[in-house]
DNA sequence: CATGAATGAGTCTTCATTCAT
DNA sequence: GATGAATGAAGACTCATTCAT
């Protein structure tokens, strides 16, 4: 009951962390309950002692994960839109993602199963909180887009580390040697550059032609 | 009524067309094939006549939509890679998309599902390969990491578009009336312009004439 | 129409060949009529041309097939029951089958899929028949059971010669060396032996120890 | 109502039951998961929570019913081949087999939707064994089809039974009254009189001391 | 905390069969 | 003689979920 962080039961967490990798290693609908509970050793009636619902393991993951993003919406509602302001929002945010960059990688890639259920709407409306406050008030659609390039560059550069992995043999990776060091760390870092240049040219709210 | 005896049924086009649209509104695998035969007034087995398998019909939809991107492909493997070839590239690959966008929808969001798939696997090499030829040889992650997100732009701008359709109601809406007029073909123009400024950066580490 | 054997359409043969070979390779039920066809280079509707239905395929088969033995039947009923007599019911019946050992193995292997159907009922006859024919009036349950085995040696020999192929590298077939030389020819005349001495305890009607 | 909580739930054992009459009674293929449940007053998904696969239904089935076979191999094993042990061999298959006839019949009867299913492979592979047992080594064809026959006994008496039943009204039983008082173990006990008759002459090849 | 047993709805798929052409 | 298109019934199997213990 009481304190917080209570040792209470590990269960509950280890059923989130199990999830979260099979969710993102096959996807939501392709990962069902049975091979959650198997590879945590328990039943599957054990699930349903910790959650309500698979969808509430979902928002379990939401809630353990998303806290970054949450301080850092935090953040940006307490600024005025700058320049300054939407690079270092920007910075924060790939910062943020650094260690949950499966987390982002999962609910992109399960927007359909997601799109009616309560997690997945906690966590689009994050996404587009962010990305409204990126491009800042009374931008255009090109602003709008570029906003949304920057944060999904993250992911994306999500999508090419696995290209490299997933190329099973078949030859035509995406990378020769040059990558052979690419670490998740580190591209992870590459892309938050990537990501503030993509940013970077919101100029906003006084265009230059003005 | 029209033609006397029908032009040998287009029922394979039908349902090509049909599991698209469901496809992509609820995903592969909450769209079963009882749904796309009940749309199109046939029967489950009427889809087996046509097509080996669910997936199958996948394949059918890449086949008769990726022929632009193909196009593309071709055109790029016989051009030596300059800045201007790569900014070509990026316009075709746009503009080919502007009309079968809902398929780029459907890929990106459906990943986990089909990824082990032929016609997954079938999308997911023309994407590689058209990354490719945008960031040319020897080009480091940062690149590669651009090139992917002048491509994605496209889709990214339908998850935009989509937003504004299905935050039905419950608020947050990435537009408010700004928008109100920007139908998908005007977005994919933007996204096109928007591609190009992403994709433009990409100067290829000094060839020998530097 | 008019003479027996005009050429007509040797394609009914044809499906009957195919049929029984995959019958009695696959079993009844596991064979689909799409599998014959498709062996065939036909459409399943060109089997509905020649045959009402799949069992009527089989009836087809039987007919074609079950000649010697209704001569051997009608051999037997103008005789008169006698140890020489049951002899040669046995070898005839042997003979006979010798070229149509497969058909022997499809009835025996399909009784359930057969047991109520036409061409089922039509074949369990005949065997029946033949075996009162062999052990004659009045026999009791040994001796009709020796009749039975007699019989069904012919079909036995088969089974083990399957081991043999069947057997598919996981040691220990049936036969080792002695046995590289013994074709289906062979087989079949051993079996006729060995029916005949398994047939020839029959001793009837007048019990040597009365 | 009899004991309070019952003895935990023995639905695995029925299931088992159930389906040995229904697959010996219609056939592997002819019947449905849906019959055996409902003839158990179960949902089709109860059968899946007890075994992995209907295949695996008959697995266990074999290995519940197999055992006295098994116990007659490991006895042979321990033997050295004689005319006396081989008789003895003989008895206690039959014996074995007297509780059991259905299931030797089941397999006969359903070898080719059992021919690449581990059940099927678990039982023709101790048949097999069983097979090479009494026939003892060096044996030629004629000795192995006679050890096979001899096997095969306790299950042909089975047919002839059937005959009696299953002939349904539209004439020709094998049995006419004569039969009428021969239950099933009588028949057993006489099939094992005729195996050990027809194993009887197996005279192996003079060995040394001849 | 957790399990063993079971359910009901639904999935993809296959099959024998029909019929207009 | 044969095909192309379609059907209706059924099949095996899987899944999220429930509940008494």
């Amino acid at each position: 009951m009481g304190t917080p962080h209570s040792p209470r039961s590990d269960t509950r967490a280890r059923i989130i962390e199990v999830s979260l990798e099979l969710f993102s290693e096959q996807g939501y609908e392709q990962t069902s309950l049975r091979e959650i509970a198997d590879r945590l050793g328990v039943t599957k009636a054990a699930l349903y002692y910790h959650f309500k619902t698979k969808d509430d393991i979902v928002l379990g993951i939401v809630e353990r994960m998303a806290a970054p993003i949450d301080e850092t919406i935090e953040w940006g509602r307490q600024q005025s839109w700058s320049p300054g302001m939407r690079d270092e929002l920007i910075r924060r945010f790939a910062d943020g993602m650094a260690e949950r960059a499966p987390l982002l990688r999962f609910f992109h890639e399960n927007q359909p199963a997601l799109r009616d259920s309560p997690a997945g709407l906690a966590f689009r409306n994050r996404m587009v909180t962010m990305i409204q406050l990126v491009h800042g008030p009374e931008a255009d659609f090109r602003e709008r887009l570029r906003a949304t390039m920057a944060l999904f560059t993250v992911h994306s550069a999500m999508f090419l580390l696995k290209q490299d992995t997933s190329g099973c043999g078949h030859g035509d990776s995406v990378w020769g040697e040059p990558l052979q060091a690419a670490t998740l760390a580190e591209a992870i870092g590459a892309a938050r550059e990537v990501a503030l240049e993509i940013g970077g040219r919101i100029s906003h709210p006084a265009p230059a032609h003005s």
